[in-house]
DNA sequence: ACTCTTATTGAGAATAAGTCTCTTTTGAAG
DNA sequence: CTTCAAAAGAGACTTATTCTCAATAAGAGT
């Protein structure tokens, strides 16, 4: 599998390869993705929130900037759960799992699925691509929706 | 398999059974993305261009609402292509595919799958949702990107 | 340790996809 | 032909995300 398990000491080498720099925010939002819950996401402005209640002040910018280099890099997901904006969460194999989304209520349901990132590796390497993630989503009405007559 | 083919009646047979309506700027939309070749793939701006040079204005607003509208009824595939907006696309089970896109510079490569449907059908019934739309989504680095230096 | 270069941060302005509001129009049922 | 709610159009509005730029600091070299 092309994916791995970050710690801060390779995260600052995998940085440092490309002639980046460690710094003490990147360190701190690692720190904050790998000690959450298992399945837990959360969106640029919940993190801005967590890591305040933690006491570190990190800008709105840095938070952006951060979870899309991480999410470049792998290390993030970078999840659409059908909302207005997106939620990341740690890119760990062996947690590696899928979102079944409700079109109308966004209820999200997480499955694991062990063919769906052997897809994913077979088709990168087919194609010479270097894998970062691969996420299947399934978009479909939930059992409640289906009997609410409310609108679509 | 959930996911069927639509045409203008049956889009209005399931519109009225709801009790809406088939409108002019509906059809001529479902009748766009029915004739576009296979696996090309529209943001609701590009839709806006097309509907124009064909000689149709339709409302940028209608234009929103009616392509998320068909993706709620599972006529249309939300295809999230790294960029900062939707695409959108027909939902044909026949054509069925999947997106491998490099998180730098965007390319996308179409790829087909039997067994991400089945997954999809199968996790859905479990759950007892209705099933619209699953797609396997491949984030990864491109060859070409592996090889700039250019950041991230 | 001290310097130097330049990546990175922070603050706030800017952007733009998408939504909302409200008035006018129009399906389609009776 | 009426009626009435659904839908369209126009444009204001929202808000997630990006951009700009001056200030800061990581890390390499001395």
């Amino acid at each position: 599998m092309s994916m791995s398990f970050y710690t801060a000491d390779s995260l600052k080498a995998e940085l440092h390869e490309r002639g980046w720099r460690l710094t003490p925010q990147r360190e701190i939002i690692l720190d904050i993705f790998q000690n959450l819950a298992a399945g837990k996401h959360l969106s640029a402005e919940d993190l801005c929130e967590l890591l305040h209640t933690e006491g570190h002040d990190i800008s709105l910018s840095t938070i952006y900037r951060t979870v899309k280099l991480m999410a470049r890099m792998g290390i993030l997901r970078e999840l659409e759960l059908a909302e207005d904006h997106k939620h990341y969460e740690i890119n760990q194999p062996h947690h590696h799992h899928h979102h079944l989304i409700c079109v109308r209520c966004n209820q999200t349901i997480e499955f694991k699925n062990e063919s769906v990132l052997k897809i994913g590796d077979k088709t990168s390497k087919k194609e010479g691509y270097h894998l970062l993630d691969c996420q299947l989503t399934i978009h479909a009405v939930c059992p409640a929706c289906q009997r609410s007559i409310l609108p679509v």
